[in-house]
DNA sequence: AGCACGCCGACT
DNA sequence: GTCGGCGTGCTC
């Protein structure tokens, strides 16, 4: 028997099988998808077998070593999935499995085992033997006490080790156990009844049909329940014996739906995610691989886990950029969610009060199936959100803060009620606002805003090369007030504690959640009313669900709507959206002040107006213009390498390569300085490939990533459907 | 990735 | 004349 088998590095040029012998006494054991050592040039490698076959190759082969670990391999959808995976991303097939293990188990890993155990003592004979020996021993106290222990029960051994328990162990009345400690302890919960769902929650949970294959996507207003609907739906799989994944953007943001998961439905819940330690997700991985949970929820790589008779998977917060892994191999879960659904033939869910424009176009062509959730649930009203011209509030020396915003906040404070305060971080790159009206330079042709280069004072479009040189003054107000000065938390912060002395204010950003459990702390807190307002950047527009906020302010909204980026609306709009959606969760309505330089602004206006509806067929009829997805595919080219020369070099020939291969509906934009140009003296240019429809282009790539093998001077970085580019 | 083979420059 | 630079090519 011969198995072929593919080896631990991830080089393009090892990208295939290996055949080795199967030693005879190894026949039996071998399996597909297991772990094996094989010889391999010079040394031994670890390797993953890929297919077993008894035809003699015609070439000399070397054995196989040993199986490494010969209960634990990846079973047939994994190995599929594996392969789907590497086609998406062009990556190894190593690096796809790699990918889907967690770390304990992936190839590279040396530890011998992540297993621990816990050493019990049990009885070794009969109860009514041990009886015996209590009666005719019972001066003996110390032995006796310990086998009335056990008689109710097994006893972990350093609890009552002793020379009496060595005593009893040494008559055989009582004897050790090993049993698999996991080192998760179970999450505290409470199990709790389901509750009856809304009428509008109850439609959408009836249109879900279970044991077939369909995408859902569920867009649902703020409030309005969503997650009771995936408990219903879970509950019906759980039922049929099958099991569910859920996907959430990031646990730390979601403990409360997290935890909501865990009252349901208790021990058959897992949860997964990067703040796990290696052996806590080796843990939990055992667990899901031998069938003790049947419900996985956690962030982007949980969409791998092995659940066997997958019933759903349900991908809440679908827009969330955090489904996209922005490191090689850079899949999109939505894509892996996609495959795994129609592997187990169940239904996909994506859920979201504001979906990505690609899902929901998707829902208006009937390719998924579009379910609305319109009413918050509890009858809770949707928040008043009004617009603030920051630029009328300069001129009377209202600094970061607008005389409403600051009424406001007064009377909550007077009123007892809470106020969440929103500062919309600055992205990595560098671009121009005009401080005292609000302008930004944007591309004539694509659009988007231009990024400014301190070398050569200019500004650029890292879409189509566009470049104008920074004027000294505003041109639209003619003040000197060009800057790309951003304000951080920590100075609004002190802002408000000299605006409002008595106030108790917490801020909430990376700097205040580094430690493990300080962010649950903080949201806990201000939960239980021991601060007035919560301060704080993305992270707290999330899921946060607070029943005494009624005040919700945007300090600068205009941010996130000049990001170099033709999501920059997008991106705003669900921002926005989402943060209001935390003002008047309860039976008191909600206000929402939004601050902005651009009050005209169409996509601020839409946010106020608080329908998606009405800013989808806005943003699509602007992407529609500008070709931008979903009525194009984008996939991007970074050309990396520390000699600029070489860099710009190659990526001209790059382009000229690409040029007569593709479609000649394909367009080729640049290559141009991408959005981060120089990172740790590496250059990164950039090429955008926007298309529609191009059978050619996996193939031509994967021959321009061949041209780059060994080449150190050069690297490439290809992402299919890029977050931001 | 690692390692061997191989063909040109500055050294005892 | 040799030692060693790292470019190229192979690994079942």
């Amino acid at each position: 028997m011969y198995a072929k088998i593919i080896i631990e590095y991830p080089i393009k040029t090892l990208d295939k099988c290996f055949t080795y012998l199967v030693p005879p006494d190894m026949v039996n054991d071998i399996k597909v998808g297991q772990k094996v050592l094989v010889p391999f040039g010079k040394g031994i490698v670890f390797g993953i077998v890929l297919e077993l076959t008894n035809d003699t190759p015609e070439f000399e082969t070397k054995t196989v070593l040993r199986i490494d670990n010969k209960d634990i391999y990846l079973n047939e959808e994994q190995l599929e999935l594996g392969k789907y995976l590497q086609e998406k991303t062009l990556c190894t097939l190593i690096t796809a499995y790699q990918t889907m293990l967690p770390s304990a188990l992936k190839i590279k890993d040396q530890r011998k085992s992540y297993d621990k155990y816990e050493t019990f003592y049990t009885l070794n004979k009969s109860s009514v033997e041990v009886d015996k020996y209590i009666r005719e021993n019972e001066r003996r106290a110390k032995q006796v006490a310990i086998l009335n222990m056990l008689l109710k029960g097994d006893v972990l051994k350093k609890e009552v080790n002793s020379s009496s328990s060595k005593t009893l162990e040494k008559l055989g009345l009582i004897k050790e156990v090993k049993v698999k400690k996991y080192r998760l302890n179970q999450a505290n919960y409470h199990l709790r009844e389901e509750l009856k769902l809304t009428k509008e929650q109850e439609e959408a949970y009836q249109k879900v049909e279970l044991n077939k294959f369909c995408t859902y996507l569920l867009q649902g207003v703020t409030g309005s329940g969503k997650t009771e609907v995936y408990m219903h739906l879970i509950s019906d799989v759980i039922k049929n014996k099958q099991t569910a994944i859920v996907l959430v953007p990031e646990i730390s943001l979601t403990t409360q739906t997290v935890k909501r998961f865990y009252d349901r439905f208790g021990a058959d819940v897992a949860v997964f995610h990067s703040g796990l330690t290696p052996g806590e997700k080796y843990d939990e991985y055992l667990k899901i691989y031998q069938g003790k949970v049947k419900i996985v929820v956690g962030t982007r790589s949980s969409i791998f886990v092995p659940l066997k008779n997958l019933g759903i998977i349900i991908i809440d917060e679908e827009h969330s950029d955090t489904y996209r892994q922005d490191a090689n191999p850079r899949y999109y879960a939505k894509d892996m969610a996609l495959f795994r659904a129609k592997y187990h033939n169940c239904p996909l869910l994506l859920a979201s009060a504001t979906p990505c424009l690609e899902s929901r176009a998707r829902a208006d062509k009937g390719v998924y199936k579009l379910l609305k959730l319109t009413k918050r649930a509890n009858n809770m009203l949707l928040p008043e959100i009004s617009l603030v011209d920051m630029a009328e509030e300069l001129k009377h020396g209202n600094y970061l803060f607008s005389k409403v915003l600051k009424d406001k906040i007064a009377q909550r404070l007077e009123n007892n009620e809470q106020t969440i305060l929103f500062l919309n971080r600055r992205g990595f790159s560098t671009f121009i606002t005009c401080a005292s009206c609000g302008y930004t330079y944007k591309c004539p042709n694509c659009d988007i805003t231009l990024t400014y280069h301190k070398t050569s004072n200019n500004l650029r479009c890292h879409y189509c090369g566009y470049t104008v040189k920074k004027d000294d003054v505003c041109p639209k107000c003619h003040e000197n007030s060009l800057n790309y000065l951003g304000v951080g938390t920590q100075k609004v912060e002190q802002m408000l504690n000299e605006l409002y002395k008595t106030a108790r204010i917490i801020r909430m950003d990376q700097d205040t959640t580094t430690k493990k459990g300080s962010y649950q702390k903080i949201i806990d807190d201000f939960a239980d009313n021991k601060y007035d307002i919560l301060l704080g950047t993305q992270m707290i527009s999330k899921g946060l669900d607070f029943k005494n906020v009624t005040l919700v302010g945007i300090i600068n909204a205009d941010t996130s709507l000049n990001l170099p980026d033709f999501r920059a609306n997008e991106k705003t709009f669900s921002l926005l959206y989402q943060t209001a959606g935390r003002a008047g969760r309860d039976k008191k309505k909600g206000e929402v002040i939004i601050q902005t330089f651009n009050p005209d602004n169409k996509v601020l206006n839409l946010v106020k107006e608080n329908d998606y509806d009405k800013f989808y067929l806005y943003e699509m009829n602007i992407r529609h213009k500008l070709k931008y997805p979903p009525y194009t595919y984008i996939c991007l080219i970074v050309i990396k390498g520390a000699s600029y020369d070489d860099v710009a070099k190659e990526a001209q020939n790059i382009k000229r390569y690409l040029m007569p291969k593709l479609d000649n509906k394909t367009i080729i934009y640049g290559p141009t300085p991408a959005s981060v140009f120089r990172v740790n003296n590496i250059y990164h240019f950039q090429i955008t490939i926007k298309y529609t429809f191009d059978d050619k282009l996996s193939m031509v790539l994967k021959e321009i990533e061949n041209m780059y093998p060994t080449n150190k001077k050069i690297e490439l970085d290809i992402t299919f459907n890029p977050a931001r580019f």
